[in-house]
DNA sequence: GATGAATGAGTGTTCATTCAT
DNA sequence: CATGAATGAACACTCATTCAT
């Protein structure tokens, strides 16, 4: 015998769901600049004020989706990941993951993108946000220790091995890029030949 | 008989100027979206009608803006360029006069990275824009025939050399990084590392 | 069998207390325009929909209150009136009645004024209100009849004997004054000094 | 030979006082809490952006509507003001000139009354308001001193001798009493008892 | 009886743009 | 060339009210 509690949440969920797809649809489509409330709200089929309900105000949806967008994403990279394999092995890992990832959700991605470069990324606290990517971190530093990995700041081996993942897949820094397997191992490479000793 | 030797001209120019600026300056403070005309007209200290003058509309200013930006930021990366010294010696040149560049002109490149994420991107001629960049992409070629460069798509040449340092001048991406000039030379290996053969 | 009697009344009443209160406190502190139902809804710690229950609307809610108010000020006013009493003694009596419930309940005093400068007030019966003033009339009539209070208009005895008293506890029209005793005193002379014969 | 400087201000101040005269009117027929930016302008023919051209906010317009008003009124109250002339002369002078001035431009005088009961009263600078009775307080003090009014604080004097005016005049107090000369004339008379020695 | 969710219509305000001067 | 004034449309957001539960 199934019992439902509070059935209503069902349609409520619904509600939520829609608004923040139309949220990153609209983005995709028209821009962060151009997606209104209003616009929003149409999209998700939903009253303006119904998006009220949910958010305290429109950067409250915007941070909430993004921050909803990372965790995903973060997680999905993190898939299968095993601090026993060989370094290079775990890198690969974490690098197909995460080209995975934005090459199906290139929505999801986009959305994170213009987010990142308004002025809402202010409001987040993206040092919460990058604990999930300490694994990764801590791999950085044992291959510091052990003489694989050049030692040099944290940062500088972020930015070599992981954001040209994210450049491939950006159709504005990469028009006309094909994103076959054979480029995704090259790239890879090349990641891995920037860090390694 | 008073022959003014076109007195105005002068004094357009210098419209043009503060509204070039002020339209920079407050996309940087206040964000692309929060920019209006009215505001920009209000910092160049010019009426919102005279913006109009010189521009079409204001996705022409923000265009015409990004393009301006594009161009200087070109002629300052080939500053010095000259294709008859080594290959790394010359990638070293652009990769520090890139670095160079953003680091003074923080707020011209904030506001591209900003124009790029908006909706206004498509609007802009990139291949023409890129052109400007052919020197450096025939001394890929070049480095590739050699075999001294990894025979790779240049995008992604592009991409592993020279966008790492848009990333690390980019207070979002790398905040608290502080740059020194021991960071930009270990920076340069990485990159030469990940395009050499 | 368990037989409940009306166990939901007292909650009843409760609520709508809660509601009454709600509403006069949230009128005084950020005045008529500013006080939705959603605000006084959550003042009183009641859901919105709650409201409906109690009153029609939210015309319904504030002439309510308006009326309430009204008809605890008039028994107030009339404690312990007198007949038999002097005439001048009968109207000092009422005339400290007065001052004393204004000073006392400065808030709901608040709310009747704003609410009569409000279009609300076109709803209120304000003959029906005024009747319980009835006793104070005839004490004004006898008091002509007798050759004791001048022989104008009602209303103008009305508004020289009763409206000051109003003036002097709105904090709009004597801001800074300080209702003392003595005050009272002076006042009631005054008040009744214009309208003796 | 006629020449005009900015002809361009004449349709400007026809707007401005179009606005300022729909927004007494508006707020005469409907309400303050009624009475929005959008009604506001379309009764004044004139684009809701419009005003925010002469206004900062619709607290700026109705604080600047309000302050226009009284500064009118204390004019007109002061017309032929001598004083030299007898003590109650002087008196019933301003007396009748407020009179007059509340008895013509009820509109005006409705939207100070509604204005005065709002939260926009605490934005107004009352005591410069009130300088301009400074010459009808000399005369009060003058009064004291020679000993032929109440030595009571001036505000007092001020209730009993001018707010009756006001309640007289407002419909709310006193529907359906008639304004005619006989009225002033027993008013002002039980006024001056009030006050007087 | 009591409520959280939902909404169309409205709020005050700013927008990009035009126009008479 | 330069501008202050003007505006309809849009902005983010709140309103009074209803309804399924």
């Amino acid at each position: 015998m199934i019992i439902y509690f509070r059935p209503m949440r069902i349609r409520d969920e619904h509600k939520v769901d829609a608004i923040h797809e139309a949220t990153i649809k609209l983005v995709n489509e028209i821009g962060f600049v151009a997606s209104s409330v209003a616009k929003i709200a149409k999209e998700a089929n939903v009253s303006p004020a119904t998006i009220y309900i949910y958010y305290k105000n429109k950067e409250d949806l915007l941070v909430s989706t993004y921050v909803n967008i990372k965790q995903k994403m973060s997680q999905s990279i993190l898939t299968g990941f095993d601090s026993d394999l060989p370094l290079k092995d775990i890198l690969r890992r974490v690098w197909l993951n995460a080209f995975k990832y934005i090459s199906i959700h290139q929505d999801y991605f986009n959305f994170t993108e213009q987010f990142a470069n308004s002025p809402y990324t202010g409001l987040v606290n993206h040092e919460e946000l990058e604990k999930h990517f300490q694994p990764v971190m801590s791999v950085f530093l044992k291959g510091v220790e052990d003489g694989k990995i050049k030692s040099v700041n944290p940062q500088l081996l972020t930015i070599f091995a992981f954001y040209p993942v994210m450049l491939l897949s950006n159709s504005r820094t990469c028009h006309g890029l094909e994103l076959t397997d054979e480029l995704k191992d090259i790239a890879f490479e090349m990641a891995w030949d920037a860090i390694k000793v």
